[in-house]
DNA sequence: TGACAACGAGACGCAACCGTATCGGTAGGC
DNA sequence: GCCTACCGATACGGTTGCGTCTCGTTGTCA
């Protein structure tokens, strides 16, 4: 008999995909009061019987579901550090500006602070969002093209955490510039050979 | 008879602020799914129809709640624009680190995305958090320390944003010289006459 | 010291979610 | 075209919060 563990199959895997993706919704729409087994399961059309075959509790379904609907920044690398971050940071604000992920980023920050497992994935999936953000830094670094001391961490905090903090916290408005002005404000004090 | 309006008094005042400060103590425990009336009368030890009495819903209650709760940067001005500036993101930093209140800004920026009431608050406290940063920003354009075309609006932003970012997002570490760090590489920017 | 407003305690019926169990139905592999 | 693993539906008792109500108590001010 060479019968491996197998994955669920046919229904099985529909099933998994539509509760992964009512949970999402149910979460952008009423938060972690609203997240329930039982809420989830009623949007997916699905039987709470088959939300506990595949996950044991609410925290593990959501790391599921958070897990499988992140992707990542596009890669771009034309070369031109300015114009590659703006690219970026572009593409990240209209992400932050469109309905469902602003939310969703609330909800599960504050689950995370109370769920190790959802802090840790919280953690993880922003690394890999700095990813694209830190390689055009290596790169320039690389270049030569900023100054020697440069952090590139501590660079990518201030060209990306802006947009977080105008839209959740400050609830303000992010003018289509405001990509731009960042970078240039940020690269005036890295970037070698910049004329102030 | 010149009776006014009476404030509720003596015993009234110290069940009032009693509930708020164990409303802040839930949610900063359970956050929005485990705070409602019930929880909160419990941990104030006081009675639920004490708390319908003065709030008439779970927000209201929280809205005066992180109101009370509001404690302003300290205001600095020693002329010194890069030493006030560190002086006050220390401050702003610990409080970060310091535990309660990183859980409960996650707490309510959650909330905030779903009750324009709690949003509204969010905003305008925030507004205040800012406005020792910005007057000190302000004072030094007015002295012509900084370039001319400077956004303090959004100098601000990348001042505070990182830290919010590393604490609730990133969740990393706040190595004790992040704020000079941060600072330095905004001003580098934003300040005349800086060597590179 | 007396009167009274605010209080704590807790009971009420209602609704939601919990986690589990048991069905008959159905889609997909063989 | 059968077989079976997976599925949706539904019922269950238990727990928790809801919002309102009624008590008996207590602190405070006149």
């Amino acid at each position: 008999m060479t019968e491996v563990a197998r994955e669920p199959l046919g229904r099985g895997k529909h099933a998994r995909r539509r509760v992964l993706e009512a949970a999402l919704e149910v979460l952008a729409a009423d938060g972690m009061p609203g997240f329930s087994m039982e809420s989830v399961a009623r949007r997916a059309g699905a039987s709470k019987a088959t939300l506990y075959r595949h996950w044991s509790s609410p925290s593990a379904l959501l790391v599921d579901a958070m897990d499988a609907q992140f992707r990542p920044l596009p890669e771009v690398d034309t070369g031109d550090l300015r114009a590659d971050l703006v690219t970026l940071l572009t593409a990240f604000a209209s992400a932050l500006s469109g309905s469902p992920f602003p939310t969703l980023m609330a909800a599960f920050t504050d689950a995370a602070e109370r769920d190790p497992a959802l802090g840790d994935l919280h953690a993880e999936l922003t690394r890999r969002r700095r990813e694209p953000l830190l390689r055009l830094l290596a790169e320039a670094v690389e270049r030569g093209e900023l100054v020697g001391d440069t952090d590139p961490e501590l660079v990518v905090d201030l060209l990306a955490a802006p947009f977080f903090y105008r839209r959740l916290i400050a609830h303000q408005e992010m003018p289509a510039d405001m990509p731009a002005a960042v970078v240039d404000l940020v690269l005036a004090s890295v970037r070698l050979g910049t004329p102030r």
